[in-house]
DNA sequence: CTGTGATTTATGGCG
DNA sequence: TGCGCCATAAATCAC
């Protein structure tokens, strides 16, 4: 029961995504500072005010932009690659 | 916020155009490897963490080896799952400061 | 099946 | 010297 409990809070996880507008303002943030995509804390509240997300969120979002463009690079590489 | 950055650069760095795109936890030690394995704990080993969270937010240096013995795992990993539970209660206390919604439990 | 936001193990820096 | 906090990494879960 206790386990049911837990199953029932964790489908709190994804509802659904973000709005177009917020990922884009993501992404440009992203984009701009791709030479360090490490939002102060100041700059994750302004993006979460702007995105409508907690700073939580904006936090979950970075952490997952950066290591999936970091696999998508390593990807990229392979397939390119001479046999 | 200045930030003189700027696109078009070299590859030929092993694809890390910037310092942050190396990978930094590697199983193999070095930036060249496999994946890191990350263990899931099986759902008797985090009901009783839980568990024993709920009584003690802090463990006690002799509790942890309890713990640790009674659970298979070591006490590096209880006392980094204590400070896990830690963070993440913290968490929970700020973004449901309020009683939300009523739930069938 | 893929995509994506969230969560779970684990690391390193710093006080 | 070890411990806890914190931000983050990386893998994985759950839709």
């Amino acid at each position: 029961v206790i386990q049911l409990r837990r199953r029932y809070f964790d489908a709190r996880r994804k509802r659904r995504n973000f709005s177009k507008s917020s990922t884009q303002i993501l992404n440009d943030y992203f984009a701009a500072h791709i030479s360090h995509p490490y939002p102060s804390e100041e700059v994750k509240q302004a993006l979460a005010l702007q995105c409508n997300i907690s700073v939580a969120q904006v936090s979950n979002w970075f952490g997952n932009k950066r290591i999936r463009y970091k696999k998508t690079m390593s990807k990229n590489e392979e397939e390119h690659r001479e046999i | 916020d200045v930030d003189g950055d700027d696109d078009d650069m070299d590859k030929s760095s092993g694809g890390a155009v910037y310092p942050w795109m190396t990978r930094v936890h590697s199983t193999t030690g070095g930036s060249r490897g496999e994946k890191r394995q990350r263990t899931a704990y099986t759902r008797n080993q985090v009901l009783e963490l839980e568990k024993e969270f709920h009584t003690h937010k802090y463990l006690t240096r002799k509790r942890r080896i309890e713990v640790a013995h009674s659970l298979m795992l070591t006490e590096r990993q209880v006392k980094i799952w204590f400070q896990n539970r830690r963070m993440k209660h913290k968490k929970e206390n700020k973004d449901k400061p309020m009683t939300p919604p009523m739930m069938p439990f």
